[in-house]
DNA sequence: GATGAATGAGGATTCATTCAT
DNA sequence: AATGAATGAATCCTCATTCAT
């Protein structure tokens, strides 16, 4: 019983955005567009703190609203539905975290220690620092819930990194830099630690605080195998 | 950060537990008691499948029921509500596996790497090879926002495996057996690989699979300093 | 941009009623699938004024339960959406008339004259003096939008109709008792009259009543071709 | 039964069309009216075709200002409102046909087979062939739902021609060319086939494609009582 | 006048919870 | 105790209408 010729509610097609040529763009259709981009921003931002702080089902659209500012409706003329708004911000919060990654890509023969020291600095700045820490979280939480975003995920961040790494280790083990192969074969370990910051922030950090720090310095000499012991 | 109640459809007065004392009891009176408790656990085997697969808010008391072969209503007459439901799911769920985390704590002259071992294996058999798995993802991603869990797990489970960690590692660190005492100060360290493991497993394991096993031996020899390079 | 896992709220699936086996179906069994039946003929008689009243589009399912002494929840226990309950309204409610059609084919030798009387009677009867008048007019105004309802009633209704009149007509003409055939190869003429009178009544009956009686006689005496003046 | 209104977001007051006076007319405010009254038409075509496929409430005023090739906020310049809109499409849209039946009713001397030939192929021409085809449609469709349209309807058309044929019929059927007063009480009669075409048309042309002027042709040759056979 | 971004009331649909049987 | 039909508050999304540019 499926024929509707009615017209129905749902439809998905978003045939691109379609600036009609019209009139040449004068300054304030610079500055329509600016405002435009800036209300996305806004939504973006808003979306971001209501999904990481009640996840995906939960959030409220409204309260997104809300939080940007704006009316219910105008939310659609920027996002298809909360669906793709979902998505949108979290695969574009990464994009700025991405750059930092390119860097440290281009140099393939950064030692690893360097190479460690440099990726618990950007998580720490750009991570931990941030709203994106929400992000992470909520890839975590919802992520398993929408393949496509892990997918992104994969393909952009962890699937970048994770080779950077593994070269890098391959290259110190065998200059006798490590005293082990094993970064080298599972460069996830370097990985680990984050994800377990962000969680032990998520749900303990309140009544039995992390010194992150402390934490990842004592990590990155465990995983360089630098032996030494607490100097405060 | 603000920590979020779950949002609920009806705000609402949980008017406490309310055993009702009934008749005494008889030979029948334990049968039905013990049916009822059978009932009791096919609800919360159903309803920790159920929240794991979709989360709190998406998970449906109607999955629930059905998955446990009972009437949607009959949940009802043995827990008040959706959230009391979850909670009871988390909070039950890790019995059987404090009993493993006692029979560690019984034992303060262990060698540190025996001990790894043991807790690495106790997870390998009792978390990732069960449904225990999906409890362990459903507090990562839902804990943040009932925090009575992450109070209950703090105080059961980390509060307890964290200091017996701590203790044998500063015990080891003084005998010279680790050469640091990374591990004494931080024994979330040994936790992170079993978290970042479950993570994995959830957004990647079906395209990019991890080799638990491999994964898990070589964050050990890490942790303990121990050199070596891999022979497979 | 379009992999949800996430349980989306729109699917359609109704996997067959599926009445469980479970106990013996009792009298209390009974009596409840009686009332389930009255429930939905109830929705469905609200839904038939309330789509005649307002069109597909502006009904409201809200007026629809209210109409029907329910909340609106319960509609969706017994359709799946508003338009399949407006399939349902449209293709239920004619299975009455089909057994008076069903009646008038069985008789191939009635004089076309006769048949006409009885077409005419039917639809007198059963159609502009009950709420099937409204449905007439719910096809005529929503069916275009419908493609499924036109088919249906072409299949069940007019399809039968036609041909069976055309039947008649032949052999009324080879007999002389028409002098046409304009019957038989338009056997669309013994319907129009009647489209015509359900349109009038929502148009202009209020304003100008139509003398139904007087306008049928005056048609099927044109059709047969009758001489005769009007005798009041 | 009520006349429902049809049901609109807002209660509103309509405040009379507020004919702004403005500045007096120069050349430019003619070229500007004469643009202005040519924009005004472009929205009624598009209005029209955008009604009489969705209905009065399935249309949508962003799609008729995409069709009319306008911004949606323009149409607000024109009309009051979406429902004042319609009614304006189709008010408007039979004056051209009206000045066909002028030219009928001057005639009163006209033999009533010739009248019905003429009425019949002005309806075909002007008519079927045309977009009113869809107005017609849309009157049977909607107006019931808005009272003055109905009205309108009646006055300006239906209460015209009914007379019209009824006059010419009576004299007719006095000098034995008709030898029945049928038509003459009933000219409805002469409509029947009219909207009988229409609703064949949108229900089951696709499927089943209906001889327009064959069925005009017999039912004319019915109405007049000619006796003949088909000669193809 | 024209635009189209913004608004927000309104409607279909879902689902936790209740309660008569 | 168990059921599952009924409820209705809550939520996403639409679209007529407004208004700053």
């Amino acid at each position: 019983m499926r024929t509707p010729a009615p017209r129905s509610r749902k439809t998905k097609e978003k045939p691109a955005p379609a600036r009609s040529p019209g009139r040449p763009a004068a300054a304030t259709d610079r500055r329509r567009k600016a405002g435009s981009a800036a209300r996305r921003h806004a939504i973006l931002d808003a979306a971001l703190l209501e999904f990481s702080e009640f996840g995906y089902q939960a959030a409220r659209l409204d309260k997104i609203a809300e939080r940007a500012g704006i009316a219910k409706g105008t939310i659609y003329l920027y996002f298809t539905d909360k669906e793709t708004l979902f998505e949108e911000v979290i695969l574009g919060a990464i994009s700025p975290v991405l750059q930092h990654l390119d860097a440290l890509s281009g140099k393939p023969d950064l030692p690893i220690d360097q190479m460690l020291d440099m990726l618990f600095a950007v998580f720490e700045r750009e991570v931990l620092g941030t709203s994106r820490k929400l992000l992470l979280r909520l890839v975590i939480a919802d992520g398993p819930r929408f393949p496509r975003i892990a997918e992104f995920y994969y393909r952009n961040v962890v699937g970048r990194v994770l080779p950077l790494i593994s070269g890098l280790a391959e290259r110190a083990a065998a200059r006798r830099k490590l005293h082990s192969d094993a970064l080298a074969r599972f460069p996830q370990l370097a990985a680990a630690p984050l994800l377990f910051i962000v969680i032990w922030d998520a749900l303990f950090a309140r009544t039995h605080p992390l010194d992150v720090p402390g934490f990842l310095d004592a990590y990155r000499d465990m995983l360089i195998g630098k032996t030494r012991s607490h100097r405060p």
